[in-house]
DNA sequence: CTTATATTTCAGAATATTCTGAAATTACAG
DNA sequence: CTGTAATTTCAGAATATTCTGAAATATAAG
């Protein structure tokens, strides 16, 4: 990508924007929007000028990306400089920052609910009200992270056959509730 | 909530540190915790200063969660406070807050996915690649909206029902590629 | 209308985050 | 080794965001 053309602009810097509303920095979605629509592999001069940001922003943010597992390193022979690429398949790309979300800031926060509700339960007097809201998250979390862990090995196929069951699931239950 | 617990605390701040991960600000999402686990209604003044925070910023971030549905005002005769509250059940408030993002940012993304690929499909020359890997793009934001709305209607319990049916799915997507 | 109370607005302070550029480190060809 | 190219680190600059406090506005009781 020597020369970014409108479009290319265009998208690069929503999936920036896009980054900053997810947590994400904008450089950091910026590159790899920029990875995301190059053909070939760049390295982390070329994108540091195609995105006009500093040499070594590119090298913090290009391990953020690894540390996603969204940006790989390659090595070509007689080229000393490392090359970077990002996965094609938009739902593995998905996949994989579901993934990363989870373990970041999901697990802890079960272990947080499992923590505090503990030791409600351990104390005497009980704060009832707080427990109950405590551990209506916990029961939405368990549900939330088994529903991901029975879906996420699905092919985008098989996902799109769930989703055409959704529609016969609602219908099953609304006979269910006619008939009680 | 007069006086906080070490118990709520360690939620609020939990929460609190949790949306600044996904881009809401600290205040507001350690508001919402609060409102949460409060049996009652809130005022403003409560708010502030059972969180150490400015009333003017109490303000401002219900207006902030009462953009999202997240917080409703209650008036109660005799008292000219704005009283607040939160809802109760998790998975309407998980609706509430997809329904947002879906909203803000989501279809804003769907718009300039549209927007690309339409000038690629006119211009002459036709940017090949950059062209595959938006279309690509559009594919999985039209499969995952069309999901949305298959499901956003479900119940927690037909919800796990589907997800039983996607453990079926998959086997049967396993026998399919043995056959072939 | 007047006064007291409540809420909102908003300029700028405080804070947090991101980014840069220079220096340090690493990698490797000769 | 030595020298050169590449990468990383990191202090502090630049920027963006959040928060405060004071002033403005709104609301309603008397």
């Amino acid at each position: 990508m020597p020369e970014l053309t409108s479009i290319h602009k265009k998208f690069i810097l929503h999936w920036g924007e896009m980054g900053t509303r997810w947590g994400i920095s904008r450089s950091v979605a910026q590159i790899h929007a920029l990875l995301y629509i190059s053909p070939g592999t760049l390295n982390a001069e070329e994108i540091a000028a195609t995105l006009s940001i500093a040499r070594s922003n590119v090298s913090t943010s290009i391990k953020e990306l690894q540390s996603w597992g969204l940006v790989k390193t390659i090595h070509v022979i007689g080229d000393r400089k490392d090359r970077f690429e990002t996965m094609e398949d938009v739902w593995e790309m998905f996949r994989v920052v579901m993934d990363g979300r989870k373990r970041r800031e999901v697990d802890p926060t079960v272990i947080m609910l499992e923590e505090c509700v503990g030791e409600i339960r351990k104390s005497a007097d009980g704060d009832r009200y707080t427990r109950e809201r405590l551990e209506a998250l916990q029961e939405f979390f368990a549900t939330a992270t088994d529903w991901y862990e029975q879906t996420r090995g699905l092919s985008i196929s098989s996902f799109r056959k769930l989703a055409g069951m959704a529609g016969w699931v609602m219908k099953a239950l609304k006979f269910d509730r006619k008939k009680a």
